[in-house]
DNA sequence: ACCTGAACACCGTTCAAGT
DNA sequence: ACCTGAACACCGTTCAAGT
């Protein structure tokens, strides 16, 4: 949103081309830019460039060697600080509420991001580890450990963040609304013979579930199912720590 | 995996220019078989025009408007016939659980072409509404409608198509393995004052849950991860339909 | 109906050279 | 240390023209 913050005083200036005074961060920060501003598929480094004003090379000069680089960049700086979203004092499963609730609203602010948090591993690196400590910290003071926790870990992650990289998967690029068009039309002329309980569902449910929708998370809210998913997998990882063999119920 | 087929008489091959006789389904087919060797980042429709031995144009002419129809056109074929893995007589927590598993195995026979499933709104569209309507059918058979309807679909697919996204998001493409050398060392160092959980867990957990790894699911198994997800999902919603007012509790 | 060939407007990435 | 400018090897997409 916010231009470069022409407040950097931390720059040297040292030569002439140097007062151009880009920072790293400044450009991850431009780049977030032009994607909530274009779109993922509308980015590309060069226009990076342009946009500020400057040769192509100095992108790869700051953020390293490839557009991937910069992709992971942004990815670690729209989920940091997820850590603190956390009341250290809460039980173990309201915490982890807080911090998934926390993730979801991170990447809402940059729904266009999305697709470089689920599906790109690289951008799922080691960036900041802050959020997944207090993931496994929660799970530890559920009692869980050794594959339990394994288990409990990717269930938790990949149903939760995997929820929230297809509820903002991106539409298709197109300048017009013809696509939306297109299938909100094939959606009406369902046939009933082969798929009654779709027709039946849809009058109430087009574009208010996957797969049988032309806008994704960013214009229409799943708010209500992600809190039903969030309280099934919470609950159902809760029931779990009661049953492991080392641990009292836990609460919650 | 197999080669245009051969035994494709259907065509009509009127013209001189006619006798390379493609087929959109042979087009199709190609492309996946490209994207299965070379993955999705490799892929191109020029390369893919190659390697029909094909002018680029054609993929055009056969496939529609641009490479997300491509895309979209291969999703489809990846998950068509789904329905079929259910068992009608099953109770209806059964059939969810294998039409899922059968979702789940169908992307990992083309692992490379998750991202186009999970974070493509195009891809997801009204492709194939056989399996949807099985999902639906079993949640109808549950006693969802309406509004816990939507929620209780949501969460499923979102949840459990999600897992699959993330869990077969791709590695950074790079001839080498300097990436996975880079992020396994970085992981060996793990600060312990600053992290203690997640150094503690490195050492049976490294590259066997989402985030820290540098292999994804088509090398790492994430069976029992996905087992356990499914399971709490099911058991979850099972819970929910006993609690709907004009059903009986549910079996299952 | 199906395909070719060439063209247009882009890309990501690299590298010598400047200050 | 930071940036420019030009170059290389590609893209996706379109369109007239061929058979």
């Amino acid at each position: 949103m916010s231009r470069l913050s022409e407040t950097d005083t931390a720059k040297p200036l040292r030569g002439r081309a140097a007062a151009v005074g880009l920072t790293r961060a400044q450009v991850v920060e431009a780049a977030i830019a032009q994607i909530d501003a274009k779109g993922l598929s509308a980015f590309s480094l060069r226009e990076l460039a342009r946009s500020l004003g400057v040769s192509p090379a100095v992108i790869y000069w700051h953020v390293g060697g490839s557009k991937e680089d910069l992709f992971a960049a942004i990815a670690a700086t729209i989920t940091g600080g997820l850590a603190a979203a956390q009341d250290p004092q809460a039980p173990w499963t309201e915490r982890l509420k807080q911090v998934f609730h926390a993730y979801r609203a991170a990447v809402h602010r940059h729904p266009n991001i999305s697709p470089l948090l689920g599906a790109q591993m690289k951008s799922n690196g080691v960036a900041n580890l802050d959020w997944i400590e207090t993931v496994l910290a929660a799970l530890h003071d559920g009692g869980f450990e050794g594959a339990a926790l394994r288990d409990a870990f990717n269930a938790l992650i990949g149903g939760l963040c995997g929820f929230v990289t297809m509820e903002l998967a991106p539409a298709p690029a197109s300048e017009d609304g013809s696509w939306e068009n297109r299938i909100s039309q094939r959606m009406a002329e369902v046939d009933a013979e082969a798929y009654p309980l779709t027709q039946a569902a849809l009058p109430q449910l087009a574009n208010r579930i996957f797969v049988l929708r032309w806008q994704n998370g960013a214009d229409v809210s799943y708010d209500e199912s992600f809190a039903v998913l969030l309280d099934i997998l919470i609950g159902g990882i809760a029931v779990r720590a009661a049953t492991l063999s080392h641990k009292e119920p836990a609460h919650g």
